[in-house]
DNA sequence: GATCATTGCGTTGTTATGACACAATATAAA
DNA sequence: TTTATATTGTGTCATAACAACGCAATGATC
């Protein structure tokens, strides 16, 4: 009872407090991607009290940077911090938001919210995206009350409001990305074999590569380590292990792959 | 004086009413560029009772899209419209606004803004560029008062608060764009040479291209329609006149200019 | 120890790219 | 009118990048 009263505290705190705390009508959204069982997954939340889910998202503090606000969500919600996470898009159609999803979520703790409060007004939110690697020690567990889950990406449904079409979009912004920069060293586990990083770019561009052009071209890029390792006790030839060298990585991601023109 | 006191009454209006008008604490501001002398320029606005000049820029309506307050500013300074108009980065660094402008400029009209105007809280704003062509018929004239300029992108000096940033990302924007769109549609009169063509390529890259790659490679793109008419009155060989081709311009639009991966 | 899917490494033909040659031509100078 | 000059149109060649495919090596499984 204790803990109810707090969190009726805190929504109501929320409410009436909420517009002095934060930058009003705007959040921030996060497409948390990470890749499992040859699957890209996106990190999804139970609305309260809805059978909807919606993406990890949250408030700009009044005197916090932007991206700072979106670490932050990224933190709350993965525990990691402080990884590739990029700006991708304003998401901002006059009817994007929805008062009755609030207004659902309060009236389950008795309240019913000011039809001028701050909370129900249109927000424009900035999209980010982020790419995490399931192995990584400091990623939470997924609590398994079901109001959190990694969710295929080719299977979404039930999204709140514009949603859907914000992790579209972030899949499409990735995309072309990959052209240009390096990706994977935040998906991948520290060590990985080349098949296994193929899987991860056929995933992300929805197509089959050849296997020994895609190791070519990787390889190319001069950003992986081979390891003298082999990935043994998978049935067949062992592969060699790799990792990402941080360093030309690092300058990868600044420079780009290709000088293009 | 009848002109003086509306301004002052619009002054006025804005600071009291534009908190319910607008989306509070969040803009727009537009790198709107144009090619000109063989030279990158963007459109500049003097600002009031100050030596700095200032990007275009204007506050979102409450049930306006983004992209139509973009558009309304583009179309307000140049009388273009419904061009290449596109989103390319929030800047909403904490600092980033600058009270003291808007201080100084209502001064001028007697007027001392309440420090809790909205009008003096942080910023956010979301930057869009866009790209005009100076012989549009629907162009305005640059008025020669000094309160408006085409200032060449590399001279940029004494710009309000983030917006030399603004600029420079915009450009940033517009050469990776530059790699998988076609770019020029608007940039070029209806009919152009593709020296031309080439040394809008060049200025926007910053660097010398091959005449003969360069040409091979354009219409490679499939997007020029050679026409029949030279380019008379230089010194020297007539060059043939190019125009773009609209349909396939739009459809390398969406589809890129590359199938990359 | 044979089987077999998978991996490492390599080859070939095609296309894209960068560097450059040369003839054609519109004006300007002689 | 002729010549000079800078610029354009078109083409070549060597090299690099790329897609498609061959084959032997390997490690677990039967």
């Amino acid at each position: 009872m204790a803990k109810s009263n707090q969190i009726l505290g805190n929504k109501k705190n929320l409410l009436e407090k909420g517009d002095k705390l934060y930058q009003p009508g705007i959040s921030v959204d996060c497409v948390i991607l990470g890749f499992q069982e040859n699957v890209l997954k996106v990190l999804l939340l139970k609305v309260e009290h809805s059978n909807k889910w919606a993406l990890p998202g949250g408030f700009i503090k009044k005197n916090e940077p932007i991206e700072h606000a979106a670490d932050r969500v990224l933190q709350e919600r993965t525990g990691v911090q402080n990884i590739f996470l990029q700006q991708f898009n304003v998401f901002g159609a006059p009817d994007r938001s929805d008062a009755s999803i609030h207004q659902n979520r309060y009236l389950e703790y008795g309240i019913k919210i000011p039809k001028d409060n701050w909370l129900l007004q249109r927000f424009i939110t900035i999209g980010f995206y982020a790419l995490i690697d399931f192995s990584d020690e400091n990623l939470k567990e997924v609590v398994s009350d079901e109001t959190t889950a990694w969710i295929d990406i080719n299977k979404l449904s039930h999204l709140m409001m514009d949603h859907e079409a914000i992790v579209l979009k972030a899949l499409e912004a990735l995309r072309s990305q990959l052209a240009y920069l390096p990706i994977g060293r935040n998906l991948m586990p520290k060590k990985f074999t080349m098949p296994e990083l193929q899987k991860l770019y056929e995933t992300i561009l929805d197509r089959k590569l050849d296997r020994r052009n895609f190791q070519r071209k990787m390889l190319g890029f001069d950003i992986l380590n081979k390891l003298s390792e082999l990935r043994k006790g998978g049935a067949h030839k062992a592969p060699f292990l790799y990792s990402f060298n941080d360093k030309k990585y690092q300058k990868a991601l600044k420079d780009g792959l290709y000088g293009s023109w």
